[in-house]
DNA sequence: CTAAAAGTTCAAGCTAACTTGAGGTCAATG
DNA sequence: CATTGACCTCAAGTTAGCTTGAACTTTTAG
């Protein structure tokens, strides 16, 4: 069991592409040692990083999230099951929001699409507390009546 | 109160920028009747869709998918609130699907990520049953061991 | 030893969902 | 009646998260 792997071995241990690989690289989520040759040298390691990053992609996080999740990872020592404790938990919370924000909306829609009302007097639905993780640009926000 | 409202009218009252209106017209979201002028006149019942739309979106839909929601209500008439609500129930059963899969991503980090484990082998977090809905490209599919 | 496979960089392309800008028309107000 | 703001179209730009392609080098297998 060699100590570092090539770029490819980490992309089929991993199911992400080189190319994105490469691009995490750029992007400072993951870093790699380099053979005589220029070719990259992964360690085994950012493996783990990399399920994190996948993880984290599931619920909705954008990269830059994610790049200052994993830079508060201790830089001294390789991540320890206590390190990446620390990261899990916040994480979880994130979860649990998400779920909470969904229930939230499930519950809105039972009763106000669903009675086919959608009267914002009456209902705050797309005034939400708060705001809904939004990939893009501009405010979600109703105001005064249909 | 006049039975059609011009594009500002809608944008204030829906909090939708009025280039995104077009677009959602472009893109056959939404319709209008022009003035002698060639400016919009947008139908009241537009606000309901708009507000289907902007609720769709904060959990992740594309507009190519509302649109084919959309267009599943009646056109020989305005959508009524039963209309709605046979759009409503599909949703909700999304909703819930969403908050499901949250729920074992939530436990699966806390007894993975939690562990400091990440063991693929151990683990099925990085090979859900089921596909999370995904913006990017690329699989996330992890193969063998870390 | 040679050919194919794997690696490199860098620039450009892709998709979604819009926004911005140019260049021009229309409508409301003092 | 002039000016300001609202509106129009159409083309091009924007951001995230990659992918693709060109042009080239290194490694590996036969």
């Amino acid at each position: 069991m060699e100590t570092t792997l090539t770029i490819n071995q980490i992309s089929r241990r991993s199911g992400i592409a080189s190319s994105a690989l490469r691009y995490y690289e750029e992007r400072g989520l993951i870093s790699s040692e380099r053979a005589g040759s220029g070719h990259r040298r992964f360690p085994r390691h950012v493996l783990r990083r990399l399920a994190f990053i996948s993880f984290a992609q599931t619920f909705g996080m954008t990269l830059e999230e994610i790049k200052t999740e994993l830079d508060k990872l201790p830089t001294d020592h390789v991540p320890t099951g206590d390190d990446w404790a620390v990261l899990s938990e916040k994480w979880t919370h994130r979860v649990d929001e998400q779920i909470a924000q969904l229930q939230r909306l499930r519950k809105t829609l039972t009763a106000c699409i669903g009675c086919g009302c959608l009267s914002l007097k009456s209902c705050k639905m797309f005034n939400p507390e708060d705001e809904l993780r939004q990939r893009g640009t501009g405010p979600r926000k109703w105001i005064e009546d249909i």
